[in-house]
DNA sequence: AACTATTTATAAGA
DNA sequence: TTCTTATAAATAGTT
């Protein structure tokens, strides 16, 4: 319509395309507007201006449009939303569950006293902690290595006996102390040690065996 | 246009409605297009006719609906669900952080062989370890005491002896080697054993002035 | 669907 | 932007 033109394409004329788009978009609304009103249709219309604009028009039977959208999703089963929702609510309880072994853990490795644990159970913490005070006083002594003299290596020496044979007894009593069962136990545990850095995800598994203890 | 008709209500007769519905529907797509092609406009037309059915136009530069109508709520300040949107993202990012602590805690307390420390660190990290491990045992004993014979009673008074010996040596030997520094480091460690059970919060502060380390 | 008499939309110009 | 107007397009009624 109008005075020539036909052909589809985007309007170089910044003035011109401004002055059409103003043209068709009450055109496109009142359109829309009689589409819905004379075939009783749901029709929701969005529509940006090249500068950002926004105009709507909404059927008077559409309430909002969010809900018409929820319509939308619901009718296709694009899903769009409920399906990102969806996913982040399982990855929140993901994280959430994660987090929560993990304070189970730092309970299990500091002995929180408002929990009562099992003689076995305590054991095996017994042993995990040794083993990772075994680990931290090597760790140390490596570090001092580097840096101290041979003054210092000697007490090192000194301090390595002890540590073994600290540990030596702890464990002996520990192994007499506990009556059996632990054994099993403490496998998860000692291969948790030392092995946190790897991965949260690594967690989980090794916690669903130490959480039955 | 046509013959006739010019008043915009609904279309009472069936037929009539369905036809004019398929010629307006097509009409209100291609000015759709149009305005968007001609114009550079964004546009998203969304329509059901009366008996349920789904019709739908995007402008080409559109790339999805779910994200036209989240550039929508952006535009509009509806809120609603980007707001509920944002909260979850907030959630997840706090549970993602403590976890995120909360692994770091478990590294600090196990010694992971992928991170260095510093010698100060690493004894204020036994000295931790040491006191988890006096935490256990007492625990431990408590446990046996309540549970075990005269004989177990007496094997534990000999574990305590060469527990409190063993603990004795193990810290006179990391004061000895610990070249100072290591003290003030030391505090904010022995505040938070025993206490993570309270409340994952309090770990953020902790873990502040852990961190430093 | 297709036709066509009309009405409506709008490009160009003011 | 808005109005005017010539003309292209859309479409109601019909077949």
């Amino acid at each position: 319509m109008g005075r020539g033109r036909s052909e589809i394409k985007r309007i170089d004329n910044p003035t011109q395309r401004q002055s059409t788009f103003y043209k068709r978009r009450d055109g496109l609304f009142k359109k829309a507007r009689e589409l819905a009103v004379l075939c009783d249709a749901d029709l929701l219309l969005l529509l940006f201006s090249a500068s950002g604009k926004l105009y709507q028009y909404l059927a008077p039977t559409v309430p909002s449009v969010k809900e018409f959208v929820e319509r939308y999703e619901a009718s296709t089963h694009t899903k769009v939303w409920s399906d990102i929702r969806q996913e982040r609510r399982r990855e929140l309880e993901k994280v959430a569950k994660m987090c929560d072994l993990l304070e189970k853990e730092l309970r299990f490795m500091t002995v929180d006293d408002g929990e009562r644990y099992t003689v076995p159970s305590l054991a095996a913490l017994e042993h995990n902690l040794e083993a990772a005070m075994h680990k931290v006083r090597s760790e140390k002594d490596r570090k001092i290595g580097g840096e101290m003299s041979y003054l210092e290596n000697m007490i090192r020496g000194k301090q390595a006996e002890r540590y073994g044979l600290c540990d030596k007894l702890a464990h002996a009593q520990s192994l007499k102390v506990v009556e059996g069962g632990s054994t099993s136990l403490n496998n998860g545990l000692d291969l948790k040690l030392g092995r946190f850095s790897q991965s949260i995800q690594n967690l989980v598994t090794v916690q669903v065996s130490r959480s039955q203890i």
